[in-house]
DNA sequence: CGAGAATGTGAACTGCGTGTGAACCAGACC
DNA sequence: GGTCTGGTTCACACGCAGTTCACATTCTCG
């Protein structure tokens, strides 16, 4: 739902800069503060932030810090300098991931970006188990769809697990419980039924029939090819 | 004793290069084939290296690939490139470090590498364990957040600095147990939840949700990003 | 087309898991 | 011995998640 969005500074943006991100495709929002910052993010976060440095200098570097200090640190963060400016990079190398010299080459941006994004999607790759756009991330126990964080309670995301370990293939009710809710409980068939229910709820509209229903048998994840 | 010594290729390197690794005090050996870097580190070990791959992109390519297969990869590693090979990036990120547009500004030089080097520096050194505005310095057994100091007791610390080691992963009480408290430790699990109750007090009510609850599962410090 | 079975849905119920305050205990220090 | 600090355990309250139930809807097959 959210796309990847870079954080610009200032507004309005160099105007090479945006030329350069829109041909590239990417997203990007530009902000003239820090509180517009937070104005502007909302509660999807930042793909990362593209700080440049040359009109205002303390203002940018106060930004920067600000990014680095939170909880979850906006990364990566690629701070746009001119020459002159090169010595405050020294003091610092904590505020930033990257730097380019303006002005720039495109191509140079489109490197830079490109490398420092590959660094950060293959950053310790988590154990994940992945479903066409759903992926369940088994270490931090989150899910998406789509890009889209899935606010899943334990049972739901249990079941979600299993159903995405073994697509395509029908589980009866029986089995699931055995399997998901553990060998040693019983209970009614029905639980099933509404947890099945909730996950396609969370899933969204759009993609509900993840979990397909088959009729006197149980349920599958995703279509089995035949 | 042995003075660290940046790996350049090809030989002769560059004379811009040259002069400015001289100017910054930088020791360096140039070489001119992967045998020859073989030959010329020794028992030593890089410090780092530079690789120009304007004149023999092929044989700098295959040299960087020969530096990363290591089981002790040589990092960081800087190439230089030219504007026409930008493309060349997109399919070997996992070979650099960083990289630089020739010709280049001597400063630039000096920035990427003071950079590369803070990073390699906090990559080797577990003195520190960072994460957004937290800070736990291992050696004096110090925290802080926001640089504001924590006065963490013992087992605090060692909770703390367990969870910021591995920032987004979920570990049950059973594990925290286990890998904080010892594997000998027996003792009952709610130890774990008073111990996060007064961590989250001491980090105050700003970032008393750094650590958070997973329902029926454990605890985990920060969130995931996707 | 209609009856019965299977599943979807909304809502109420209930218990487990966690937060929290406080007591308890052991060791260090004076 | 007294006190202080830090770690562990206990008891209780509360809310959410899991379960169950009742009813609506859909599907299947004669």
């Amino acid at each position: 739902m959210t796309a990847e969005t870079f954080l610009l500074y200032p507004d309005p943006a160099p105007a090479d800069l945006v030329r350069s991100l829109d041909f590239g495709a990417y997203n990007w929002t530009a902000v003239g503060s820090i509180g517009d910052a937070r104005e502007a993010e909302g509660d999807r976060g930042w793909t990362g932030a593209i700080i440049n440095t040359a009109d205002n200098p303390d203002d940018a570097w106060a930004l920067c810090r600000e990014l680095r200090r939170r909880d979850v640190p906006v990364e990566p963060l690629l701070v746009l300098i001119s020459g002159s400016q090169l010595d405050d990079l020294e003091t610092r190398n904590d505020l930033f991931d990257d730097f380019m010299i303006t002005p720039f080459h495109p191509r140079e941006l489109e490197a830079r970006l490109g490398h420092l994004l590959w660094k950060a999607g293959r950053g310790v790759r988590p154990e994940m188990v992945e479903h066409g756009s759903l992926a369940l991330n088994v270490e931090t126990y989150q899910a998406t769809i789509d890009g889209r964080p899935l606010d899943l309670t334990f049972m739901e995301y249990e079941l979600l697990k299993f159903l995405a370990s073994h697509p395509g293939k029908v589980f009866n009710r029986e089995t699931l419980l055995n399997r998901v809710w553990g060998y040693d409980y019983y209970g009614g068939a029905r639980t099933v039924d509404v947890h099945v229910r909730r996950l396609r709820a969370k899933l969204g509209e759009e993609h509900a029939s993840l979990i397909q229903t088959v009729r006197s048998v149980g349920y599958k994840l995703g279509q089995s090819r035949w």
